[in-house]
DNA sequence: ACGCGACTAAACACTC
DNA sequence: GGAGTGTTTAGTCGCG
């Protein structure tokens, strides 16, 4: 079903870079492999650890990470098999967090041992001055010091390169200062200091592109690898050309196009933007221009920021409750392991950098356990689904509709993230034009009105134009909920409410597959909408009106089987007794059928959301009302 | 297996 | 003629 759900977001997605090249990306161990490999052939012979065997290392983290991750033991192929792109690409940025620790403590120790090594040759030096020995020492040396900036640019930017750690928009040449600091440019820049002025002979190496001074600040900034040339161009006097590749790598990653996380399909991703450009350069010189060091890209930078941090405190928080909440509900109990663990490696690496496509990606399992008691069938693919929350991009349109949330509150909550975070939002195109059609004044609007609330709405859809709008015009001429009035400026589109309330007769019910999917299918789409509800909960305090965060999100983040408000609630409204409101425990173990009724007796049986009725005795707002009380004008 | 809804793509017609 | 708009058809997919 997974797999099944990845190539169907693929091949739905023409956009659909997220998945796709992420996947690709991977199994290489991050791009970054194949320089290794020759680096391997440099046979440094300080006897240190060499930049191969790092790359070993790094390689070797990929399994254990999954494992640590995955409740079984899963092999990365078969997560490769079973996991969609975008869970993919949470679940290895999720390892490349990790290893990037990893990675830098080792980088760390190299560099205290090298540098303890440096001082030792440095007293000897002094005996022995400017003897063709020690300078060959001091080479090596530095070479490996060399080796392992270099090494480190690279899986910088391979992580950048898969997003996990993004470059701070508008300015390409910024070192990665938010970083993990187990080696921070200062400390390097520090560290190469003392090597030089212990070693002013150098001036020869220097002369040939060692450079300590300014590589070292380059070592940190993957972006620098492009701006001054590194040492590898020169081969080294004792032969060893070995940084050579692994250079060369970097620095062709960096020119393939598209390697920017702001930059792909042609357009400008940074949020709000879609600029088209043609190639990687003339993105770089937009992103230089547009969004530059000023104001207003800082001041949007910091809204990434919050946002990020907010999903990130919300996610711990969200974590504890689903502990609570299965421990309460008798379902086996999640990993020992605390939710918050990979996560803050995770953010270690994307705190005050992450772009929106970064958001919570390496979410936790919380899902994992919960769908074993209730369907057992499911217990295979629910290990999976566990691993992402949020997936990023193209999203299937069925999850998401089926389970998605009320349109009107979640995109009260959650607005501003779907402004700037290029997600494909969890309703159906009716849905949308419907929101956008009962949002205005008087309840209609011209298509190319919906197409400007379209794009002023959805990041998502400021690309892939002429897919959305053909999509858009045929379910306004498919769909008889829409009429089309001519009106004096020209034709505008309403909404026959009644047509659209029998558009679809109510499907969902307390069903056990409901319940699966909501749970199990917390990797796509639905839970996807459902779990970024829940996050807004609190992830956009500043956001959303604090008021209507406890009712709104509540049935926001809980709502199945309608994608909007108006089918979903009403009937609650009409008579909060018309379904039976279940404690978890009850849901679980007999999942209550809500009668399905043909559209025309919707005052009655129109499914109520049974999660939400359960576990929040909240007075569920008539669908009117809701919207009413919804700050609207937020939304425009 | 089948039907249905949703989505995408495309062709075509019409209007400005 | 081209762009925008509107309609329709076909194919695919997920789901019940």
């Amino acid at each position: 079903m997974m797999v099944e759900s990845a190539s169907e977001t693929i091949r739905s997605a023409p956009s659909g870079q997220n998945g796709v090249s992420s996947l690709s990306n991977q199994p290489d161990g991050g791009g970054g492999g194949g320089g290794g490999r020759e680096g391997a052939a440099s046979g440094d012979s300080n006897g240190e650890l060499s930049p191969v065997e790092l790359l070993h290392f790094q390689q070797q983290q990929v399994p254990v990470s999954v494992a640590m991750m995955s409740p079984q033991m899963i092999t990365p192929q078969q997560m490769q098999q079973i996991l969609s792109p975008p869970q993919l690409q949470a679940l290895l940025q999720q390892q490349q967090a990790i290893m990037l620790q990893q990675l830098q403590e080792y980088y760390k120790k190299q560099q205290e041992q090298l540098h303890l090594q440096l001082l030792t040759q440095q007293q000897a030096g002094k005996q022995q001055p400017k003897e063709q020995p020690l300078g060959n020492k001091q080479l090596a040396f530095q070479q490996q010091l060399l080796q392992m900036q270099q090494l480190q640019q690279q899986h910088l930017l391979n992580l950048q390169r898969q997003g996990l750690v993004s470059l701070p928009p508008g300015q390409g040449t910024v070192p990665l200062q938010t970083l993990p600091q187990a080696v921070c440019p200062s400390d390097l820049q520090q560290l190469w200091k003392e090597v030089t002025a212990a070693q002013p002979v150098e001036d020869s190496i220097k002369q040939e592109g060692l450079d300590l001074t300014t590589n070292t600040s380059n070592s940190t900034s993957f972006s620098a690898a492009k701006v001054s040339p590194p040492i590898s161009h020169h081969p080294l006097p004792n032969g060893q050309s070995t940084m050579h590749t692994p250079r060369r790598d970097s620095s062709s990653h960096e020119e393939t196009p598209g390697s920017h996380p702001l930059y792909g399909h042609g357009e400008c991703k940074w949020p709000g933007c879609e600029t088209l450009c043609e190639d990687l350069g003339q993105f770089v010189k937009h992103l230089n221009t547009e969004h530059a060091l000023d104001d207003r890209s800082t001041a949007q930078c910091r809204v990434q920021m919050q946002v990020v941090q907010q999903l990130e405190i919300q996610l711990a928080k969200e974590s504890e409750r689903l502990q609570a909440m299965m421990a309460h509900l008798h379902m086996r109990p999640s990993e020992p392991k605390p939710f918050s663990q990979p996560l803050n490696l995770v953010s270690s690496a994307t705190l005050s950098k992450s772009t929106s496509d970064t958001f919570p990606d390496g979410l936790p399992h919380p899902p994992t356990s919960a769908t074993a008691p209730i369907t057992p069938l499911r217990q295979g693919p629910s290990v999976i689904s566990s691993s992402t929350l949020h997936s990023v991009g193209p999203i299937r349109r069925r999850n998401s509709e089926k389970f998605c949330t009320p349109i009107s509150s979640e995109l009260a909550q959650n607005h501003e993230f779907y402004k700037n975070a290029d997600v494909r939002p969890p309703f159906t195109y009716a849905s949308l034009i419907r929101q956008a059609i009962l949002e205005t004044p008087d309840r209609q609007l011209t298509l190319n009105e919906i197409y400007n609330w379209f794009t002023r709405m959805f990041a998502y859809f400021r690309r892939n134009t002429a897919t959305w709008k053909n999509a858009v015009r045929h379910n306004l001429s498919l769909h008889k909920c829409f009429v089309r009035v001519e009106n004096v400026k020209g034709a505008v589109w309403t909404v026959d409410e009644h047509e659209y309330q029998k558009r679809r007769p109510p499907k969902m019910t307390g069903s056990p597959t409901l319940v699966k999917n909501m749970i199990s299918g917390l990797g796509y789409g639905a839970l996807n909408a459902s779990y970024q509800a829940a996050l807004a909960e609190s992830s956009f305090p500043l956001l959303n009106s604090p008021t209507m965060i406890n009712t709104s999100s509540a049935s926001g983040m809980l709502h199945v089987g309608h994608d909007d408000v108006s089918s979903t609630v009403e009937q609650v409204n009409s008579n909060g007794s018309s379904s039976p409101r279940l404690s978890p425990q009850q849901y679980s173990s007999h999942p209550v059928h809500v009668k399905e009724e043909p559209a025309e007796a919707e005052d009655d049986s129109r499914p109520v959301s049974l999660l939400a009725t359960a576990t929040q005795n909240v007075t569920i707002p008539d669908d009117r009302d809701l919207e009413e009380e919804l700050p609207v004008e937020d939304l425009s």
